[in-house]
RNA sequence: GGCGCUAUCAUCUAAUGGUUAGGAUAAGUGGUUUUCAUCCACUAAAUCGGGGUUCGAUUCCCCGUAGCGCUACCA
């Protein structure tokens, strides 16, 4: 298809908190449809709803986009701590457009023109009405009670609410027939009978515009082209065609996005584990792989590729390609790819990406080499999933470990071969000279734990074969000397990598201690 | 209650008017291994139900069922 209008997307969150799961989803589908399309992709905050504004959550998302790389070409950034604005469609914060007074306009222009009209009718009798419409299974409606007020009426009700100081709710007027069709790029054609749809509040008593006129206004005015949003904006979509029509504007295309749901397919909730994207990062899953993972749910390339660098994300995105059904979140899936990332990563990148979560798990990692925490954790990377599991993991490297002493004794051993295998080792590694090593590959930390491995390896494979003992009731109890954990990366590596920042003496002193454990 | 959307292994999904319905994750088995992980091989696992259209339907249509969404002076 020939492509002879600007691309321009949105990401429309309200500030109540954290950026939800879904959310990042969405601002990521829409990212990826402007950036394939070398289109606009812009913020914008929907804050008319002042009752549930939550202080700081506007930072706390940028900073959230920000981690996760996902780019906004205009809208609210922050800059030495201060929120400031990019983009000539400003203001990107709907209660600063509300204050230009900008809702109001077409919302009495609507009026102006009959398509929209005052309503009096007080909340308590809203409520009333719905509840004797629910008790008679019907639709919960406004009855259109002041859609037909003559002009005296409303002259007169307009002056009591201004004695009273209180101001009347603008509602739009919903043609009473026909239809309106919606031309989803997602889900195809759908349409709703206009007499179904309720004559919905455009602007309240406060002054500040619903969603339903705030969307189309700031859209128009934006210019717009795709509005890329969630599935249960699928209802109200016709209400936004017919204040488009209403206006004389043109609409914006849609695409609205299946949601993720929980294991049991409910809407994604907070009690059925992580929904903030926050939460996910605190964890220890990197961006990429969250990026990765997320646009997997409800979209996929045709191919059998699976791991996705954003840039091939860019490349391969196609709307047409979204799926139209839930899809559950599979933490299964999401560790196994977080695995596959943290495998292709180098030591020296993991180690940076590994610190904080050294930190929180009470490691000072500061008193350690680079060099050391390099080499552990390019031994720990092939077997970890969540960033956050290396504290538990790994704490056998930063001090000696303690452990139960039966843990020593191989299953297929005794209690007296082991020590006679520990007593054994000891002495091995008082004559073995590791020096060498240690100076020929001092640049280069992961080579001199494989050569040092290796030597190990050869010196206690010679031992075990020259004194007769199985490989296990050897290898175990100085694996377990060592790391003081049943399961760990091998005995050679753990050694090497030891060696490398305490020397073959700290070997020696967890052999000595094993032994003495065992009475 | 009304309106709407959806429906392929447990999960994410691919495919087609004619296939042994494919892949991945998870599970299980075996191999490698001192343990764990990795790796390799293998196994089990799906077209929601009923009608129609058709030579032939998982695919198209209708009905049903189930799940989900919406039904605010919230977004």
């Amino acid at each position: 298809m020939i492509q002879t209008k600007t691309i321009r997307t949105r990401f429309a969150p309200s500030p109540t908190g954290f950026v939800h799961i879904g959310g990042l989803r969405t601002a990521l589908f829409a990212f990826l449809f402007a950036r394939s399309k070398h289109g606009t992709n812009l913020l914008r905050i929907e804050d008319t709803d002042q009752n549930r504004l939550v202080e700081g959550s506007l930072e706390n998302m940028l900073s959230v986009f920000q981690t996760m790389g996902i780019e906004f070409d205009e809208g609210p950034y922050v800059e030495n701590g201060k929120i400031k604005q990019k983009g000539e469609y400003g203001p990107y914060i709907q209660s600063e457009r509300k204050e230009q007074g900008l809702y109001q306009k077409y919302a009495e222009q609507l009026v102006a023109e009959k398509k929209a009209y005052y309503c009096f009718c007080s909340e308590e009798r809203l409520d009333e009405m719905r509840k004797e419409q629910v008790a008679l299974k019907k639709p919960p409606m406004y009855d259109r009670r002041c859609r037909n007020l003559t002009a005296d009426d409303i002259q007169k009700q307009l002056a009591d609410f201004n004695l009273a100081g209180k101001n009347p709710v603008i509602r739009f007027a919903i043609p009473l027939e026909g239809s309106t069709v919606i031309h989803d790029l997602i889900y195809g054609d759908i349409t709703y009978e206009n007499k179904i749809l309720d004559d919905q509040i455009i602007l309240k008593a406060d002054g500040f515009p619903t969603y339903h006129l705030a969307v189309v206004v700031d859209d128009h005015f934006m210019e717009i082209s795709h509005v890329i949003r969630g599935e249960e904006w699928i209802p109200s979509t016709p209400k936004h065609l017919l204040i488009y029509e209403a206006l004389g504007w043109q609409p914006t295309e849609f695409a609205h996005l299946p949601l993720i749901v929980n294991p049991d397919k409910t809407k994604l909730s907070k009690r059925q584990g992580d929904v903030a994207v926050e939460d996910y990062l605190k964890a220890g899953y990197s961006p990429e792989v969250l990026i990765n993972f997320i646009v997997m749910l409800g979209w996929n390339p045709k191919t059998e590729q699976e791991i996705f660098s954003l840039q091939q994300l860019i490349e391969q995105f196609d709307l047409a390609k979204v799926n139209k059904s839930n899809a559950v979140l599979d933490k299964n899936k999401l560790d196994w790819i977080s695995g596959q990332y943290i495998k292709t990563k180098t030591g020296k990148e993991i180690a940076e990406l590994l610190k904080p979560f050294w930190q929180e798990a009470g490691i000072k990692v500061a008193k350690f080499s680079e060099e050391y925490l390099k080499a552990i954790a390019a031994l720990e990377k092939e077997r970890l999933k969540k960033l956050s599991e290396i504290g538990e993991r790994t704490k056998y490297f930063f001090e000696a470990p303690d452990y139960d002493a039966s843990l020593l004794i191989w299953k297929k051993s005794d209690k007296e071969k082991t020590k006679q295998a520990l007593s054994d080792l000891v002495i091995l590694f008082e004559n073995m000279d590791l020096s060498a090593f240690a100076k020929a590959t001092a640049d280069d930390p992961l080579h001199f734990v494989s050569v040092t491995a290796e030597t190990i390896e050869k010196w206690v494979k010679k031992m075990i074969a020259d004194k007769n003992y199985d490989n296990g009731s050897v290898l175990w109890p100085l694996r377990v000397s060592l790391t003081g954990l049943d399961k760990s990366p091998g005995p050679f590596e753990v050694a090497a990598t030891l060696a490398l920042a305490l020397g073959k003496e700290e070997i020696i002193k967890r052999l000595n201690t094993a032994v003495v454990k065992l009475g």
